[in-house]
DNA sequence: CGGCGGGCAATG
DNA sequence: CATTGCCCGCCG
């Protein structure tokens, strides 16, 4: 390798720094969310909001990965979600670099680049190509993030809302383990790995909520979903502050 | 058992 | 960066 081809790598992969970085509340996307009303979550001054074409992040600049992420499907963006797959991931500028991960962190660590909101879901070409922002991302087990969890959790949620009346809020997440003693990052970066991830799913005219969750490991496979209460005790998160769902 | 959807890494 | 080849699991 040229020394010559390297210096012209190094220009074209830097990046412009972001003059102003992402704001603390959803005021700029409440569509994603049932009834408009983001889920409540503990302050945190690494908490960051970012608002997509079609889904929203809440982003913690402690774990480097979304805390959740929230999309709204129906019938109409299932229809539409038939873009040709984007493959550019890449670091979200939005966020100061201290606290997002980068293309290194996951490289050659082992775990794939799971997807919250799923490629397969986007509607649009930008949309998708915003669906790989490493802030929509979480160290995945690789062959739970293209077995089961894209099979029984993401492909069988489409097809729900692709049947459904009206709309369906869908929250996306990953859980950690509440120790911070054992090293649970990968890269420079430290981004941490997920000991299990959630997808819950709000039929808005069934008023009926689910969630699946699924232990992010290669073994796991699909599951009886659980119910909205049972995930918000184990999260100790409200993600529908403004919805009564019938479990 | 082929197609599809989820990824990976090496190369110039 | 774009291109290319590859692995894997699940479904029909």
């Amino acid at each position: 390798m040229h020394f010559l081809f390297r210096f012209v790598l190094s220009v074209l992969f830097s990046t412009t720094a972001a003059t102003s970085f992402a704001t603390t509340d959803f005021s700029a996307c409440p569509q994603f969310f049932a009834k408009s009303q983001p889920p409540k979550v503990a302050p945190n001054p690494t908490n960051r909001a970012l608002c997509y074409d079609a889904f929203a992040i809440l982003h913690s600049g402690e774990s480097k990965t979304a805390v959740f992420v929230a999309q709204k499907l129906n019938r109409a963006s299932v229809e539409d979600a038939d873009e040709k797959r984007a493959t550019k991931f890449f670091a979200d500028a939005r966020l100061p670099e201290a606290e997002r991960a980068t293309l290194e962190d996951y490289k050659h660590s082992g775990w794939s680049r799971g997807h919250m909101a799923p490629a397969g879901d986007m509607p649009t070409v930008q949309a998708m190509a915003q669906s790989f922002s490493l802030a929509n991302m979480v160290p995945q087990a690789a062959k739970h993030n293209g077995g089961a969890w894209a099979k029984t959790v993401e492909q069988a949620t489409r097809k729900y809302a692709s049947r459904a009346r009206g709309d369906v809020f869908v929250i996306t997440g990953p859980v950690y383990e509440p120790s911070f003693t054992a090293s649970q990052g990968i890269g420079p970066g430290q981004v941490r790995v997920p000991k299990y991830l959630f997808k819950l799913v709000y039929d808005e005219d069934r008023n009926r909520a689910w969630a699946h969750w699924h232990l992010n490991d290669d073994s796991t496979r699909g599951s009886r979903p659980i119910s909205y209460s049972e995930l918000v005790k184990r999260t100790g998160i409200t993600f529908l502050p403004g919805a009564r769902p019938n479990d």
